[in-house]
DNA sequence: CTGAAAGCGCTAACAC
DNA sequence: GTGTTAGCGCTTTCAG
């Protein structure tokens, strides 16, 4: 017969203590309220049983759970990974847990299973760190979700009365492509991501714009699509070459479709910068080491994870503190960096 | 004063169903003892206020949270997070939540707080889904570790009495060396991981394992040691071609090192694989877009992780079916493939 | 089939 | 300083 052994509870600590349980409650809690003597008795117990408290039993009766439910999708995907590194350790420093849920796709659109598992894990606030991509965000502002929960979005169009964290796409587009014109380049290219991602869209819209406001052209065979895969790039770049001949420089939506974009130019004798210069976005590790290595935007998507944890953290304490002025919804929009590499210096061509 | 409105109760779906908490609890958990009459009352009433049963208050009498503790590190490489995404569906699918805690380090040593935490949230079961680095491992078998909790570990030494679930590193090295052997290769030289890895360790025992077997050196003048980066990987080939000049391939501890070695191939006009043949490990998603395609040895982390998270749930069960049958630690290997590319074909030296 | 009572582990609000 | 009483939201006896 198995006997039942268990975890020490509160009363057990008590009773072998010689005290109540409300007496180990305050020790635990650090009150001031207890003699030198009981609580050195009670923490000394504590230790030699391996006491801790439940937080379960906690969250029940203080109905807060020091938990995030954190929502991802593409973890296999560099960015999403390092946001999820970033939301990890900003929540561990400010000492909430997080529970964690990875969308099987990106175009998710019945997120009520997920809303509802939270509210019954009793998650102090919910930080959705999914890409906003065709209809995936249509449910904001339903009345389903009259949740009492704060709710930060991440990676999405900013919007009044939401708190949202974003990188700022559009700018980081205009930088690439600035950084082209400067170079001396004057038929840039575009190879954009899928356009039902609000990124890409930006991201294209940036280049339109640059392109627009210097007086270059910006038109329908100036850009192909691609997928952000690798192929994607490849198979665009064949395509760009095909309809732009006199392409001379490429903004390209995302780093791995610039690697594509390499490999065929390896393929076809091309010289990167001195036929086709290259801009990429995202800077992933190897794009140092591509060859040559690769111009691209850098985000910060650890900055970008610590905000957003701040933020809903900030606004869940605001609730508790009883300040009748409740945290207003905040828009915070983070400025990505150009990093300059081999791929875009301007050279002769011989 | 603000009014305390707060998600409903199971006593308010009682009261307003007209019947007793018992049968609203007896509806919700599908038990077969409810009228269809009452069941029908109580559900649309659930329905109809948004009830949603604690999942705490549940946890607490019953004993079991059907939650899973994950202990990751490095979400930023992609192994980690490839696994962590396995790890998070598996348990979805199995019902069970996920309470991530990533690791600031890989050699995190003190792990006793995390374990509290862990049994404070009444988990069921723990994954390590951490790689074995250094001392990192120690306390497995620590008095201290006498917890009650079921824990699987992913990426270590098998080990006799503890759960664990692998990639076969060694097997893996093996198939990218005998590989270049067949190829016809002789002066094959190494770059490996940090040692400290068990993994680089395993790769690194591979190679000279054999090259052994088969005749060739594999001495102290023929490998060097790198840190997973793609920046040693090109310095320890600079340094690998000074003290074996005579080599005609590397089997490289991971891709991007060998991304590494490509840059500084390119800039020597080393030819790949004419002048030196390379073969990686890990297939990152960008290694068939490298110039030239690298051969590596694929790892399929997300079946390893559907494997962790079926071996920690079937002992979970185990302890639940009463059966005085403790389910045996089990340790399990799973075989990785070789992926051949270009970089490795032979070719005739011109 | 349904309800009443007890209690999971803990803390808030009061007594003493 | 410390103990008592009540109860967080739910489920488990055990009556009816």
């Amino acid at each position: 017969m198995r006997q039942k052994v268990g975890r020490p509870t509160i009363k057990e600590v008590a009773s072998a203590a010689g005290v109540s349980t409300q007496t180990v409650s305050r020790v635990i809690n650090e009150r001031p309220d207890v003699s030198q003597g009981t609580r050195k008795r009670v923490q000394d117990i504590i230790n030699q049983v391996g006491y801790r408290p439940s937080a379960l039993a906690r969250s029940l009766i203080s109905r807060r759970s020091y938990t995030l439910g954190v929502v991802t999708a593409g973890l296999d995907y560099v960015g999403p990974s390092k946001t999820l590194s970033g939301i990890a350790s900003a929540a561990e420093n400010a000492g909430y847990s997080v529970l964690l849920k990875e969308l099987s796709s990106f175009d998710t659109r019945d997120i009520a299973p997920i809303i509802q598992a939270y509210v019954s894990h009793h998650v102090d606030g919910i930080i959705w760190a999914v890409p906003e991509v065709g209809e995936n965000r249509k449910w904001v502002n339903n009345p389903l979700m009259d949740i009492e929960i704060p709710l930060v979005y991440l990676t999405m169009e900013p919007q009044k009365d939401l708190s949202i964290v974003t990188i700022d796409n559009y700018l980081g587009s205009r930088m690439a492509v600035a950084h082209l014109v400067e170079q001396g380049y004057r038929n840039i290219g575009h190879i954009s991501g899928p356009l039902d991602w609000w990124e890409a869209r930006q991201r294209k819209l940036g280049w339109q714009d640059v392109l627009a406001e210097v007086g270059l052209e910006a038109g329908e065979r100036h850009w192909v699509k691609g997928n952000w895969s690798s192929e994607s790039g490849a198979l665009g770049f064949e395509k760009l070459l095909e309809q732009y001949p006199e392409l001379d420089s490429i903004f390209v939506g995302n780093d791995q479709m610039a690697l594509g974009v390499i490999q065929i130019a390896q393929q076809k004798r091309l010289r990167i910068p001195e036929d086709i210069a290259l801009v990429g976005f995202d800077d992933i590790p190897e794009s140092a080491y591509f060859c040559p290595p690769l111009t691209t935007i850098h985000q910060d998507q650890y900055s970008l994870a610590k905000m957003a944890v701040e933020e809903i953290i900030k606004t869940i304490e605001s609730i508790w503190d009883e300040s009748e002025v409740e945290e207003p919804a905040n828009n915070l929009t983070l400025p990505p960096t150009l990093v300059v590499r081999q791929s875009s210096r301007r050279c002769e061509k011989k």
